[in-house]
DNA sequence: CAATCACTGATCAGATTGCGCAGAACGACC
DNA sequence: GGTCGTTCTGCGCAATCTGATCAGTGATTG
């Protein structure tokens, strides 16, 4: 299988990442190349899904909301998870939620302006009939911010 | 307090959010606004740390790593914490990591290319010394993907 | 050998950016 | 009521960037 990215995509994403306001102009000067490889590269880079988007990140905590925790959810066999998906996306406060192995339970990360708060989101989370049970795990400091750029290199090294 | 956003920060943020691609001035012109004020409230945002950048968004089921898992690290009292991010951040695998509540434990979420990478990475995370027990949880399904949009809204709303 | 592909270096018109400025609207304050 | 500070508007300019295209070149492949 060929690599799905390069060396040259590796440094290109890179680049993006350190300086992401930078044009597709200034990023071929950096990268000694010419401006159509780097447009061409970019384009590949999107169309085959390596890149998501380029959608501004935002800071729950500079929003307000400082709280973080990692909620397990206990789920009425009856149902599925589908409709519980659905109502927990109606709640801003949960920003993720996975299906895990164990039970067919699910993990999801929510975030609140305080632990007072939190109690009311996850009120808000079990108030939903199809859920049993929920775990809280409350997240006291993070340690490695959410990071995807070591992995590149890593992918386009392994090749 | 002054509400950290208000109504035309969230459109400006959701605009950007749906088209990340287009400019100041187009966004302006969306918004109905003038392209001077975009400009202000983009800096604003960014200055308030609401917006912590724009950098490509990296899918790592596109590079390969489809296998996600969450997995929860006991650590030997002494020494503490940071000596054990340290290691986790040396390895590409491990996107994030949290302390949480519970008894000094480490919460972080990792990829891999398969399952029996997955037991790879595992093994890489425990080889450190200071790693007592860790136990996985492989996420089947992403029910709901990563968002922060709402927040913003709601953020808004609140004040 | 010929075809295919990626990269280069260049051109072009059109759009966008960064920047500054004067005026108007708004709320806070005295 | 008057004044100030802040924000938004609408405008203009020079400089830059974008999207598109093209011919030439080198590497790879069948």
């Amino acid at each position: 299988m060929t690599p799905t990215v390069d060396e040259l995509d590796v440094r290109l994403v890179e680049l993006l990442a350190a300086e992401p306001r930078i044009g597709v102009l200034e990023a071929s000067r950096r990268l000694k190349v010419a401006r159509g490889t780097v447009q061409a590269r970019l384009d590949r880079l999107v169309a085959r899904g390596v890149i998501k988007g380029f959608g501004p990140e935002l800071d729950p905590a500079a929003l307000g909301y400082g709280v973080t925790a990692f909620v397990t959810l206990e789920i009425r066999q009856s149902g599925g998870h589908d409709p519980v998906a659905a109502h927990l996306s109606t709640i801003p406060e949960v920003l993720e939620a996975y299906t895990i192995t164990g039970g067919g339970d699910l993990l999801c990360r929510i975030v609140a302006r305080s632990n007072a708060d939190l109690q009311r989101v996850i009120d808000e989370i079990v108030s939903y009939d199809g859920i049993v049970r929920a775990s809280t795990l409350i997240a006291l400091a993070e340690q490695l911010p959410y990071r995807t750029l070591p992995l590149v290199g890593k992918a386009a090294r392994h090749g």
